[in-house]
DNA sequence: TTCTTATTGATAATGATAATCATTATGTTT
DNA sequence: AAACATAATGATTATCATTATCAATAAGAA
C-alpha cells in the first residue's frame, strides 16, 4: 500500500486514496463517496482530499461529461472513452508522440492530454 | 457568411453563430452572452443555440476548467491551452496521429481529442 | 495526558447548464 | 397581405457538481 506523506494520515484520507486505487474506472468524487457510504465520510472531505491529492501529484484528474474524474495512474498515458456508457480506459500513449510535437516556438510545454472517443465493446 | 440550414434562421441564431465565428478564443456560452448583451438575447437561447449547433455539426465543443468552450473549426485539429490565462489556440494535429492509433480491437473509434498544456508566450 | 492545529462533516453558497412554459415571431398557406 | 401552425425565445426555476464556511473533532507532538 502506498504511503501518503507530508500530511496527517487520517482515516478518511486513506479511505479515499485506497478507493481510487482499487477502482479501475476513473471514478468521480461522487463515485468515491458512494463507495464509502458505510464509513460515515462526508462528501466535502471526499472532494477536499481528491483535489489535494491532485495538487500533491499522487492523482491525476481530467474532465468528462461535466464532472471531474480521478486517475491513480500518474505516468503519461492516453484514454479511450465510450460515448455511450461514459466508461474510460487507459491506453498507451503512441511512442513517438513527443517527437511529433508541433512547432511551439515561445511556449513552454507542460504535458498533453490525448483521448480517443468511440463506442466500447459492450456498447456496440 | 455560412448558411445555417434546416432551421429557422432567427436573429438570435445568426448572432450566436457570428459571434463564435468572429472570436478566435473558443468562447464559453457566457462569453458569447456577454458579447451580445446589447442585443437583448436571453442566456437560455445562447446555451440552446450553442448546443444545437454542436448537435448539427457546425460547431465543436470541449470542456476546460469547468465549462464548455465552443470552436467553429470542425475539421480535425488539436489545441494548446495555457495553464495560466486559460487561453486556447488551435494547433495542427500531428500528421501521423491516425497511423499511430493504438490497437483498439473491438471498439469503434469516432475521433480523438489532443490537447497540449503549457504556458503561453505572454504568460511566461 | 495535554495541547496545538490540521482535518472533518453538515450545510450553505456558488456557478454552469438544463428544463419549464407562456409569449413571440418565422415561414408557410391561404 | 392576413391568418395560421408551431418552432424559437426569454424570464425564471431547477439541477448538478463543486467550493466555502465554521464549529467540532482528532492526529501527532510535547
Amino acid at each position: 500500500m502506498s504511503q501518503l506523506k507530508n500530511k496527517r494520515v487520517t482515516r478518511q484520507r486513506q479511505l479515499v486514496f485506497d478507493c481510487v486505487i482499487d477502482r479501475k474506472d476513473h471514478p468521480s468524487a461522487n463515485d468515491v463517496f458512494a463507495d464509502l457510504q458505510n464509513t460515515g465520510i462526508g462528501i466535502a472531505t471526499v472532494y477536499r482530499q481528491l483535489s489535494a491529492m491532485v495538487d500533491e501529484g499522487i492523482l491525476k484528474s481530467f474532465e468528462h461529461s461535466g464532472q471531474i474524474r480521478y486517475d491513480p495512474l500518474v505516468a503519461p498515458h492516453a484514454h479511450f472513452v465510450c460515448s455511450i456508457c461514459d466508461g474510460i480506459w487507459d491506453v498507451d500513449l503512441p511512442e513517438d508522440i513527443f517527437l511529433m510535437t508541433p512547432d511551439f516556438s515561445n511556449v513552454e510545454i507542460e504535458g498533453l492530454e490525448l483521448t480517443w472517443k468511440g463506442v466500447c465493446e459492450s456498447c456496440k
